[in-house]
DNA sequence: CTTTTGTATTGTGTTGACAGTCTAGGGGCT
DNA sequence: AGCCCCTAGACTGTCAACACAATACAAAAG
């Protein structure tokens, strides 16, 4: 009944990829999301193509999705490197996600079926078990807080949402959270916060959810600052 | 002084690509936006590798490029077809845009130099006069308005926001008015919305620039809606 | 005449090899 | 000793050829 696994709803949908380059591109992006591939790092394609035992046809190919997903730059005939992660641009990510999340949520609120509401719900009393036992620091820092936005996305019905926030932002949030240690550190604060917003999905209130959402987004990304300040001035 | 021809600020920063795979990706995407390769067309790899002069091993990963910039969707062993456009993927651009804009023009508010804003003052003015002339169907209609917006979003300064929006939104809003022939059908009171946003910038009012710049978009949304059912209506 | 199956052909996925470019290291010059 | 240039190596970009999957067509059976 429960997930296999934390990451489920963030996956793509193929669980078996029909070509090689796919399936490549994605073994690179959790590399690079858990941090084997280290930020900045040089991606040699002889190298990668090696460790993959596949060629380097695919291997280029892959590494140009994963120009698209924003996860390498590319410079011409010098190579690809790991994005590098700078705190500003994370402030960046928090900033879109309080604009699109905002809409989402305000979406979800005339679209979102009572059935999803109620398996909304379930989520969080599930949250609220795992914040228990736990006491606040596994399921719920790690994963658990995505699958919750990430299903609020869904439910705004909105594709282009969906594809912008899924397919780029998300993994960069991730790829943050697993080397900064960020992972919200206010996680009962949040859940509350989580409530209140499925509140006033439930309610049909569109214009109350966004601003909740807002609020939300925008009270964690001033966490992360503060953190980010306390951390440089050590 | 004044940019060399209107696509100025939407073309990508490389006058001349370095490498072929670069080259022949940005000539799909001008074929693809001005409608020369139709939406749905399936696109044959020999086929356009021998129209473009090239080996398929560049075409293959240009086309990956594509597939991120969501203008071709890829089946697996079945080959790469342009997006068809649904009115209501439209639809959904104009709410992803009223969010990130409305955040864009919130942070202008606050980044824009005051060269920078004076600048857009020109560039409403040129519009006006354009607007004059031609009495409201030439440049202002087809690039002009999109480029009032990206400077907005430039004006952010959050390098999020202009990948997310000029990567691919702005890709497929001018696909969509190329061939809808869907052009603000409203030039002079957009214009005047123009200005009241940049009124509010100026000011350094971002709550109210934000929510201007939400109401225009959200204006143009509910104008094209409305078009779109006169049509099906027909 | 419709349907189904087998075959042929087109096209995608993949590989290996070749050419041009960038980087690094050493030697010569100031 | 420091700087510049040159050469060697590695790597990226590109191309042509091979293997397999999917589609289209045609022939035969119901």
């Amino acid at each position: 009944m429960n997930a296999p696994h934390p990451f489920t709803a963030l996956e793509l949908a193929e669980p078996e990829s029909r070509t090689l380059a796919d399936r490549v591109c994605r073994e690179i992006v959790t590399a690079i999301i858990k941090g084997d591939i280290p930020p900045g790092h040089k991606i040699s394609e002889p190298e990668l193509a090696r460790t993959y035992g596949i060629s380097r046809g695919p291997l280029r190919e892959a590494i140009r999705r994963l120009e698209g997903l924003r996860l390498v730059v590319r410079i011409p005939h010098v190579g690809a490197r790991v994005v590098s992660l700078s705190s500003r641009e994370l402030i960046e990510i928090y900033h879109v996600r309080e604009a699109m999340e905002g809409m989402a949520c305000r979406l979800a609120a005339q679209n979102m079926s009572d059935a999803e509401i109620a398996s909304l719900r379930d989520l969080l009393d599930q949250h609220e078990r795992s914040l228990e036992q736990s006491e606040g620091r596994s399921y719920f820092q790690k994963e658990g807080d995505l699958d919750f936005h990430y299903r609020i996305v869904q439910g705004s019905k909105n594709n282009k949402l969906q594809e912008l926030l899924g397919g780029e932002l998300y993994h960069l949030v991730r790829m943050y959270r697993y080397q900064f240690s960020l992972s919200s550190s206010r996680p009962v604060r949040a859940l509350a916060e989580h409530r209140h917003i499925v509140d006033a999905i439930q309610h049909r209130d569109g214009e109350l959810a966004e601003m909740l959402m807002r609020r939300h987004i925008s009270a964690a990304r001033q966490n992360i600052e503060q953190k980010l300040k306390a951390k440089t001035e050590l």
